[in-house]
RNA sequence: GGCGACGUAGCCAAGUGGUAAGGCAGAGCUCUGCAAAAGCUCGAUACGCCGGUUCGAAUCCGGCCGUCGCCUCCA
């Protein structure tokens, strides 16, 4: 079954048919490294995540590219957000870039975000922005004025075609267009005149000056992908004017297509509000995961399609925690019992249904990566694993083996939700010695029916975070 | 005001013409010394509202109401 996308760029679902076979080149907007990656950020990456995963889980050739904006972002006030920032604390603008580069990382680690092939920088791409300016000028695009550059929006008959806006033939002679150095009020920036307390500086053929925001993904897309490329993707919120100008420079100096597939996502929201920087109203990724195992943030993530704005609450990710305990809990038992399984084929009767499972899975997958219902696929599964698992039944390895591969590939290696092996214990030997010594003297004191002690063992180990489950065949333990 | 999305059970959410997936929460039951975990049973005569098209609509069309995003920095 092909694989369709939703492609924001004509407003409909394709058939996604890379320009080689096989080989798919992607660029995803990254973040402006000025302060701490929140839960919306988390979205949007994960979002990707789960799309390159996919698509190389399926076979393809993916290169990944995802920049790093640490300059040429300014706020309305006209300050470059990270000049901003470094006066507030007193440090140069690439320590604060520097820093907030490495805690991204850090966080896109910790979540298991598969790191992009390549993270260019705006700020180390600034001869390719200058020469894709020179060559909007020369073509007409683009002109200076006063030391900066804009881009002549009238010049891009397709202007507008992403986001649907179109522009105001009358705006332009508005009195705003007259007093500014733009012709045309919805003639965007390609490059700013620096102002002398203006630190992040470029000479150029206009002066010192740094480069606007857009001009970058186009001049970084172009330099690693090529003029035209597979996917572009982001957050719906960049959709204008951002991406919507990306498209007309790009296609204006390359005449060529620029992404032939834009996929954009939808936004994080909290008690209905977007999470954003400037609204504070935003969870920062490292706090979000004192409260929660990463695998529970991407379940609550995926839980919504990607394209769908998805609500914050405590609730909501309580609700995830839960249902992903439920997924986990399936695959750690299964895990436990193939270490003393029997061979042979005990219990295959389950083997259809992983089949079916799995069908179902890429098959939501592929219909332009419907998370939410090929992780239904894997919970129904769920179902029945459990059943099996806890029927008191023999279980046979070779059973196991592909119940934990099936949740191993598609719920580990596609989506993330699933660790590759149950770390609980594993990192001290020490430790399950003592738990498993504690585990026997409780069997020893229920045989004797001293539940006193029994439960009293049970308490306390759950007071430390460790949890005693009573199976026919015996105590397994967990942390939680 | 313009542009774009969206409104499905207490909550989250899938479902684009054929008679409402899945999860969370809740109740009961089984299992258990008691738990925990797991499983079973129970929930929308109904998909914001009103019309229309159709043998048939949550799904298509029109109108209305409401929510959100963007239009200005944001993933």
């Amino acid at each position: 079954m092909p694989l369709k996308i939703y492609n924001v760029l004509g407003r409909e679902k394709q058939d996604f048919v890379p320009l080689e076979p096989g080989r798919v080149g992607m660029y995803v907007c990254g973040p402006t490294v000025q302060d701490y990656a929140h839960l919306g950020h988390a979205k949007t990456y994960l979002s990707f995540d789960m799309i390159v995963r996919y698509l190389r889980f399926t076979g393809c050739d993916v290169l990944y590219v995802q920049n790093l904006t640490d300059v040429g972002h300014l706020l309305d006030s006209g300050e470059d957000r990270i000049l901003k920032k470094a006066a507030q604390v007193q440090a140069k603008p690439m320590q604060i870039v520097e820093y907030y580069t490495r805690s991204y990382f850090e966080d896109m680690d910790a979540l298991g975000v598969v790191r992009p092939d390549i993270s260019p920088r705006a700020s180390g791409h600034v001869p390719e922005q200058i020469k894709m300016i020179e060559t909007l000028i020369a073509k007409g695009h683009a002109y200076e004025a006063n030391g900066s550059v804009y881009f002549d929006v009238t010049t891009a008959p397709d202007y507008g075609k992403l986001s649907n806006r179109r522009i105001e033939t009358q705006a332009a002679g508005s009195r705003e267009a007259v007093r500014d150095e733009k012709r045309h009020p919805e003639d965007f920036a390609l490059w700013k005149k620096a102002e002398p307390e203006h630190i992040l500086r470029w000479e150029s053929p206009w002066g010192e000056g740094f480069p606007g925001w857009h001009i970058e993904c186009s001049a970084m897309a172009k330099k690693y992908l090529g003029p035209t490329f597979d996917i572009h993707g982001g957050g719906v919120d960049n959709i204008f004017p951002h991406n919507e100008s990306e498209i007309a420079q790009s296609e204006c100096a390359n005449d060529a297509d620029f992404a032939r597939y834009w996929i954009l996502v939808g936004s994080l929201t909290v008690d209905g509000i977007k999470m954003s920087k400037s609204l504070g109203n935003f969870i920062t990724i490292k706090d979000a995961l004192k409260q929660h195992r990463p695998e529970v943030i991407r379940m609550f993530v995926y839980s919504a399609h990607y394209s769908s704005p998805v609500d914050y609450t405590g609730e909501s990710l309580t609700a995830a925690a839960n249902g992903w305990e439920r997924l986990y809990g399936a695959v750690r038992l299964a895990r436990q019992m193939k270490n003393d399984a029997p061979e042979g084929d005990a219990g295959n009767a389950i083997l259809p249904r992983l089949d079916e499972a799995r069908r179902d899975f890429l098959a939501a997958m592929d219909d332009d990566f419907n998370s939410p219902k090929a992780i239904a696929a894997l919970q129904e599964l769920t179902r029945d694993v459990n059943t099996l698992l806890n029927s008191g039944a023999a279980v046979g390895r070779g059973v196991l083996e592909a119940i934990e591969t099936i949740y191993r590939e598609l719920g580990g290696d596609v989506l993330g939700l699933i660790p590759a092996a149950d770390t609980a214990g594993g990192d001290s030997r020490r430790e399950a010695g003592l738990i498993g010594l504690l585990i026997n003297l409780r069997a020893e004191a229920r045989k004797n029916r001293d539940f006193a002690t029994s439960d009293r063992i049970r308490d306390e180990l759950k007071a430390l975070g460790v949890i005693l489950e009573d199976r026919p065949d015996g105590t397994v333990w967990r942390t939680n």
